[in-house]
DNA sequence: AAAGGTTGTTCGAAGCGCTCGAACGACACT
DNA sequence: AGTGTCGTTCGAGCGCTTCGAACAACCTTT
């Protein structure tokens, strides 16, 4: 998996987490196919899986282990934490209000973005996206305005970790093509997605920066092709996530020093 | 801090979650601080949170270290898969905006009460209750409906591994009135909170059960003592809580076979 | 009702790999 | 330059994880 090994590893934690992970894609499991899954030994699988429950970590009901709702504290514990969340939620959702659309809010991290926070306006787009999910930033706009914002090496670090998978046809697969995309979304100001996550949707972005100009996060607003035009994209919804995106670093600014918090 | 071992837990995954909770309740901590907090020694502490950090279990910032939104990732996966969540937040919403006042969605996980989905309707009451949040299951409406319909034995194994910790004056703290309590809850349908959590603030409370009367969740309603009185809990709130629940259990039942799902 | 298939669970031993402390390197502040 | 930090690397020792086999509990099958 990894090409060489800098610091080794702790193996024992690795495969805990890898049975998380198993359980979590496999909604239940039993010992057993856990076993087989993972191609451990039974025992071992049955010793980890009590470790666990000891603390919340996993829920067994009989026979079937599933993840326990610990995972849901610690994850929106750190969610409260971060800065970005407590200062966009309102925004994201005034945006979903005014507009009637999907709204969401979306951080970096080790160059993957994290749904944050989404509220459906009142035509409902049956997105797949749900608050926590991991996404590539290339692929949506909220991640193109957070990765215009970055410097360029950074970018380059992203791309070489992470490549720049494709989703749809319309998926910027090519880096020369990326970093001509980020200089347009630059000038800008906000970035499209048109249809290159999700076939028949499309988004506006724009990105939330420090006083330095940095990337903090990103905001966005998605909507079938239908009901989001191009035209559309580039005049009101663009102007309005601008003035919602300086509101929010206003009020960042404000803050200050009050909550230290870099956030990468 | 267990009595015996029946099964030996993994001890090197027990010091992984360790890592991370400390992380969580700090916030974010450096390598030395999490080493001095844990007594571990400062290459042990690095090492695991170099492998956490490989798979975003946990983010580094420089020198400061904090838990990653991955756990947000799995923890609202797995909330997402609870029926129990699917069915009661549209409603716990409803509810919200009826009353004007705070509705959750709660259910039990190893004794334990977790609050999976809360709605705040037009009148905020600052609750310091968040989505995810443990809580002791006697201290709270929703907690009590739900062990009001569980059978005795399970509340006695409860007890035993949880104990009944006081909170407010109010609290139950005694074995023999908790299962009085829990007799009334029965006959009354549902289950109050009166300043048994949070001094200054009241509650309802009703058990979503399934056929065979288990209990799987509760709903409740919570509001100041000003604004939420005996009189009112026992006539509107009650009334309205009790339809609520049917309506969701009679959602469940239909739904039926569908999602195979028993939940404790 | 007994037999054969599941399953989860316990046990002991073998050796992997986790933990530790000391040494190293990088950085900031004096 | 010097002296505190800090994070990081390295090499052993032995603790503890892993495994497989045996056990027990439970269905299904005959």
């Amino acid at each position: 998996m990894d090409h060489d090994a800098p610091t080794r590893p702790v193996k024992t934690v690795q495969t805990a987490f890898e049975i998380v992970l198993t359980l979590r894609d496999l909604t239940e499991a039993t010992v057993t196919e856990l076993a087989s899954e993972l191609d451990l030994a039974k025992s071992t699988v049955h010793r980890h899986l009590m470790t666990l429950t000891e603390q919340g970590w996993v829920v067994r009901d009989g026979a079937q282990y599933r993840v326990g709702l610990r995972f849901l504290d610690v994850g929106i514990a750190t969610r409260n934490a971060n800065p970005i969340y407590r200062y966009t939620c309102d925004r994201v959702a005034d945006l979903a209000e005014k507009t009637g659309e999907k709204a969401w809010c979306i951080v970096e991290q080790n160059g993957r973005g994290v749904h944050l926070y989404g509220e459906s306006g009142t035509s409902p787009v049956q997105t797949y996206a749900r608050p926590g999910q991991l996404t590539y930033l290339h692929q949506h706009a909220a991640g193109k305005s957070i990765l215009a914002n970055r410097p360029r090496e950074e970018v380059e670090r992203i791309i070489e970790v992470h490549g720049l998978p494709e989703i749809t046809d319309q998926t910027i697969t090519d880096p020369d093509e990326l970093f001509e995309e980020l200089e347009k979304t630059r000038r800008r100001g906000v970035a499209f997605n048109e249809e290159e996550s999700v076939v028949g949707l499309n988004a506006v972005g724009a990105a939330i920066t420090d006083q330095s100009g940095y990337a903090l996060g990103a905001i966005s607003i998605s909507a079938p092709v239908a009901r989001l035009q191009p035209e559309e994209m580039e005049s009101d919804i663009a102007e309005l996530l601008i003035e919602t995106v300086n509101e929010i670093e206003i009020n960042m600014e404000y803050a200050g020093g009050q909550d230290e918090y870099p956030l990468e």
